[in-house]
DNA sequence: CATGAATGAGCGTTCATTCAT
DNA sequence: TATGAATGAACGCTCATTCAT
């Protein structure tokens, strides 16, 4: 990766390069502003963190909501990238409960995002919305290759562990919650999600 | 005998059964205005819709967060109360399970309001915390309670199992969890807590 | 002259006792708030600190600008009964520089009452007024009186020794004047004021 | 060279010459608003004279306070630079005299300018006590001055010289003074700056 | 295309004053 | 008569968004 990252450029020519990195650099710090601060942080401190003018910001997200809107599209296919990763897996019994702690863990700390992650659900119609729902269906397609391998109980369908899902990272994003306990949390709904009675192991 | 019920009425005064209800109205609507739309509602809303003027809500809760942290712990002392209820009930192993459903249930919709049980949890030292510590600490005497009736796994500590009730809450009250999925989702973490088989987990 | 001046006295029996009490003591506790806050000072603290409720404050005074007038009042008539009797002084001389003195260190540390003294001058017409002119009489009697016993000037008029006085009084009530310094200011005031040495000033 | 004289403007920018228009505007009609009606004039009239929104007004001041002291600061310097031009002058014997009657004639009608004289002597540590202290310096110099040229007494000494400046500024600036009734108060005032005649009493 | 100045609606909060008891 | 609750206008300040350069 070059980094060009001189804000003000004194040549003329290769604009384009600049407004695209304006652009990447106001979504990267967007991401942490708001995972931070919630969507209560002001769009003006993005604006200063990412080193461009304000006007910018606007220019590249007409709204306050599309920047939000934004991030999250970016957050659900980076997510929906691993989650399509990991069905590649050659344990496709365990690659199911990997995605669910790394899910889990990577929101720690960040508020605003999993927030997103539910508010996305039924939200808005769009483009976070869709992105929402391709990481939901990669999401499926994880449980159901893991309910194959005999990993997770044949009964649990995906808007109750979808909901699981988001619940969890939800706590993890905001509380205090201690990795101990984020562990033994996972812990009891992976428990709850094993195969039934008769059947067990793989 | 004045006819009056205030309890911390020793000498005379009328017309506390106005302002009386009056703070009680505020509560109320506040509870509803900042459920829906967390606490970035207005409080200028709260008093249009508990139809008095803005300083009579200035006059009772002398701050926006004074205002909140009432709403917290009036309901945190609510649900204590529940909890506590259940805590005498005959059969001390669903206790447990009946509670956590009725928290749960109650979070619907309620969108600040399961985000404060968890910020109350850290955040301020003021009554909202010592409320939420409250309710807690009622949690826990239900959960030991039903460990010891063998209804909930030896193993499963409070701090995990409150973030589940926290999570759980949250998600209910934010999403558009229908009730069944909802119902399903808990049935999940139901059999995460159950007793183990054998000697699962360590 | 009887001075019931306790202005509505419609009542049955001994009420009025409590009443000029309360009247007397808000009029005090206003003196000391609105003396030491300037009339930033809120009406309420008057209240607070006179152990009234705020209607008993505005019962007695239908207006902030009431009370502080009726503030001024009590202290310019004070102010005049002190010059007044210095009137009777046995050595007329000095009698007007010890009530200058006087004044002046009256006045230190209380805000408002200095900018009164200036306001109340060129103001309302009201009693606040009248009773600036009683004292503004009171001071130009004993400058008359000075003068005679040769210990003013001849060619100071009433006008500006009025001003000094005003000038060095709020100089007094608001800077962080020390008691030396405020000295040394004065005794230069009162060597401009000695009577010229030969025909000095035209 | 660029052809604008913007102090510091190491690159370009352009379109600043508004803003410094608008920045001048907002701090001349506060000079006047705040000089009117004390502190407690309000900002929103400030933006209102000024034909500015009033976020502009914070954009250029970020807090009220820092409003006022800009203009603190702008007068204070602004009569700094008056007084030590007049220590060039060429009969430094007058030039005190002078800047004394300067202040005071410039003082007139501008009822928070006086007392700001004041307040910001021992008030802040900010920018305004900087200045305030700049001038009071300028003061010290022309007194000095004027002593060695036996214009002023020697044992006047600058702290009751500035309390003389600033109570008769004050006088000027509140009171309803007429031109002729200032100068005598200052003749007075001046008389007693004067060099003492022999021994003079006690 | 990037900038930062300008904007106004809105928020939390205060306070003199009025009302009901 | 004394009380304290109620009120709304006003204030200082913020922020998403628009405009001019």
């Amino acid at each position: 990766m070059t980094t060009t990252d001189s804000p003000q450029n004194g040549g003329r020519r290769p604009q384009r390069a600049d407004a695209r990195t304006n652009r990447e650099r106001i979504l990267t710090v967007a991401e942490e502003v708001f995972g931070k601060g919630g969507e209560s942080a002001s769009t003006e401190e993005v604006a200063r963190l990412a080193n461009v003018g304000i006007a910018t910001v606007f220019r590249h997200f007409p709204t306050k909501a599309a920047l939000l809107e934004a991030v999250l599209v970016q957050r659900f296919d980076r997510l929906r990238a691993q989650a399509e990763a990991l069905l590649h897996a050659t344990d496709s019994g365990t690659a199911f409960f990997d995605f669910f702690r790394l899910l889990v863990a990577d929101a720690t700390g960040k508020i605003a995002i999993g927030e997103a992650l539910q508010q996305a659900g039924g939200n808005d119609s769009g483009d976070a919305a869709r992105a929402s729902d391709g990481l939901r269906r990669a999401v499926g397609a994880l449980l159901q290759q893991a309910q194959r391998a005999g990993a997770v109980r044949d009964d649990a369908e995906l808007p109750e562990v979808y909901a699981l899902l988001v619940a969890t990272s939800r706590a993890s994003a905001h509380g205090r919650l201690e990795e101990e306990v984020r562990d033994r949390m996972l812990a009891i709904v992976f428990d709850g999600l094993a195969p039934r009675r008769a059947s067990r192991r793989r």
